[in-house]
DNA sequence: AGTGCGGCCTGTCCGC
DNA sequence: TGCGGACAGGCCGCAC
């Protein structure tokens, strides 16, 4: 669900509220994750202190000070603040409870996301040791991205789908961020000049930071974390905008099953 | 090496 | 009103 967007806001949005704050139980109501949340969590995390949270691509990095949790929403997940002996709602998965009173909890319904502690350095962890380049850092460039691109012949918005390259643009920034650059989603990666990918790395990163700007993008279960929505799917130009007039020149916006992916574009603008 | 697909889950919506 | 099927914001692991 949540793209590089949403996780950012959902990682500011509950840093103030548990930020040094120290751990003292954990609560494990379903451990069948897309992994298995380690039983050991409630033992391993009782006492340590939280010293902040980081962010690669769309997972998030609890530091503490003898490990970090390591946690992905997956397609529909979302984390909340909350008091202690609120009842937990069907698909509340975990509670992280801290001293100060303030309750983290981890709602699920698909339970494609997951948990995971390291003691080693997070990003030696297997699952992000192999993601691409952070899209909001200098990294990020038209350069980059034609570099990356040559001899491929996967749809571009596949390819900057592609976590191993780019990490954090899913279904809904993707096609936001071709339009933006005029640049049609089904276009070979490999044939795209290095000119348009300099106008893509500016849509993708203009994109980004406009979504974060505005909460995120709440299509159905995306809360922040006081259970309120994201506002910029009123932005969206293309996505979930099928047989609407584009915006820029009017003609209807097209879809398309791009790699098992539903696809939005302007016929007329993307090239 | 790059590509395309199946699979993991629940919830919702649409057509019959 | 019920039921089957398609679809949904992700991504690993596999076969080719």
């Amino acid at each position: 669900m949540p793209e590089l967007p949403e996780v950012e806001t959902t990682r500011r949005g509950i840093e103030p509220y548990i930020k040094n704050k120290h751990i003292t139980a954990i609560i494990l109501r379903e451990t069948r994750m897309r992994w298995p949340v380690p039983e050991s969590l409630p033992e391993l995390l009782k006492g340590q202190r939280l010293v902040h949270i980081d962010r690669r691509g769309k997972y998030l990095i609890f530091i503490f000070n003898q490990g970090a949790l390591i946690l992905h929403l997956g397609m529909s997940g979302s984390l909340r603040i909350v008091k202690p002996n609120t009842p937990p709602r069907k698909h509340d998965h975990v509670d992280l409870v801290f001293a100060n009173e303030q309750v983290l909890r981890f709602h699920d319904p698909r339970r494609f996301g997951s948990l995971h502690w390291t003691e080693q350095h997070p990003q030696q962890h297997p699952l992000l040791a192999v993601i691409g380049i952070e899209p909001l850092s200098a990294d990020l460039s038209g350069d980059f991205l034609h570099e990356k691109s040559r001899k491929r012949k996967v749809a571009v918005k596949n390819f900057i789908m592609n976590s191993r390259i780019l990490a954090g643009v899913g279904n809904i920034y993707a096609n936001e961020a071709l339009f933006l650059a005029r640049i049609h989603p089904n276009k070979p990666a490999g044939r795209i000049s290095l000119n348009q990918y300099k106008q893509l790395a500016k849509a993708i990163k203009q994109i980004l930071r406009a979504a974060i700007r505005q909460g995120g993008t709440t299509l159905r279960d995306f809360v922040r974390e006081d259970g309120t929505r994201g506002y910029f799917r009123q932005k969206l130009r293309v996505y979930e905008r099928p047989n609407l007039p584009c915006r820029r020149c009017t003609t209807l916006i097209k879809t398309l099953l791009i790699g098992q992916r539903s696809s939005y574009f302007c016929p007329l603008c993307q090239k």
